[in-house]
DNA sequence: AATATTTTTTAGCCTAGGCTAAAAATTTAT
DNA sequence: ATAAATTTTTAGCCTAGGCTAAAAAATATT
């Protein structure tokens, strides 16, 4: 079946909303995200429900069915290969990426999508360290830890972000935290758990706890 | 001022109708290629008239204003981008593309179509042979000719055509028709005009007035 | 010049996807 | 257990971009 460029990013959002929590997903959590209004939303999920991309009962919140949940891979793989494309063939940087993928991931080619893949040499991650599902659907498992979640003294290596709106990654950048960096908790400051960080053996700086939950790291044994 | 899919679709057409004729257009014409009725179509031009884009009077047919022959121009070379970008990077025969570019020509990225341009080379012409209008809307002159134009004993080269559909492609595709390719006319049927027509100096085939009107040649001198 | 045909416009209707305001259900606080 | 607050749904409205059928204008034919 057909679907609008609506429905998918409804879809999408649902999904994304479904990937930090078991629980039903809210009517406002999902108007939240699609910057619509909550009665928006409850036509919408009727809808969507129709035709079977997802359980809703009134009052109950929505859950994705499988079906659903196949298209809002679909569309999420597109959106992060055409943002592979983006920053490694056209030469953007990591925070101009977003806004252009949001268009492109609605173009409708399978042929044209697996062509990507295969030139971009399937990557496995986007330019934000976020899994790209494969043509089957399935997302490849990098059990990435959230830089808040370290002990101090802990050592580990930058591989992704939890968000990527463009404030959040251009305050990255101006900190020289990009994709790889090596990093160091040197200490977790009790009072606001702001973090002492050492980043590429370098003095450490300072970054919010807010900041240290949307960055994903992997450990680095030492 | 913003343009939606359905207005820049409106645009392009009534460019594309203006190509071959210095008339105005008609609402019949209009309709024809938008895939639309004649009612939906006069509604269409006084938006359009009212935005500024067209002069239109009602029952005189419409022309583009400078301001929407450049929105049309700008759609036009991210068409033709996309379809280079589409054989040249991913593989695309040339009868493949042109509905995949109906979809792409609609991203909306300034900074994006010039990389992708700089990223192809700076193509003159798409894979029919049409020309890509520049940065700042400026079309190259090819100077092609229609071969249904060409005397008896003339030689040429195929440099594109005048029509994408996949059909016509893929019949030139099959008499080994491609862009490129070194064209003499043997003989020109009175009767139908069709041509008995020797490519790459092969013995002669036939070929209908018809195709040869949407052939685009350019001459050689012998 | 009058009539017939074709083209274009108008009028009224429809669906998708938004909105606000009011009503109803659920959740939280007392 | 009530009452208050919050969330969600319903009802009614709007715009974009389609449609059909009827009316009006332009064009062609006799
Ligand atoms: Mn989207
Ligand atoms: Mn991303
Ligand atoms: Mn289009
Ligand atoms: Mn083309």
């Amino acid at each position: 079946m057909a679907t609008s460029f609506a429905e998918e990013n409804y879809l999408k959002i649902i999904y994304r909303l479904s990937e930090s929590t078991l629980e039903d997903i809210s009517t406002n959590a999902v108007a939240e995200l699609t910057q619509t209004k909550a009665a928006s939303v409850t036509d919408m999920l009727r809808k969507l429900a129709e035709k079977g991309w997802v359980n809703y009962q009134k009052y109950q919140g929505v859950r994705l069915t499988n079906e659903g949940e196949k298209i809002a891979l679909s569309i999420v793989r597109k959106h992060r290969l055409w943002e592979v494309f983006l920053v490694d063939k056209m030469g953007f940087n990591w925070d101009e990426v977003h806004d252009i993928a949001e268009q492109l991931e609605h173009i409708e080619s399978e042929a044209l999508i697996n062509k990507l893949d295969e030139f971009l040499d399937f990557p496995k991650t986007d330019p934000h360290g976020d899994p790209i599902p494969n043509k089957e659907g399935i997302l490849p498992e990098l059990g990435y830890l959230h830089l808040s979640e370290l002990k101090e003294n802990k050592a580990c290596i930058l591989m992704g972000v939890a968000k990527d709106s463009a404030v959040f990654l251009q305050l990255l950048t101006r900190l020289n935290l990009s994709l790889g960096a090596k990093l160091s908790v040197k200490e977790i400051n009790p009072f606001d758990r702001s973090i002492s960080l050492s980043i590429n053996e370098n003095a450490p700086v300072f970054i919010s706890h807010e900041v240290a939950k949307n960055i994903l790291v992997k450990l680095t044994k030492d």
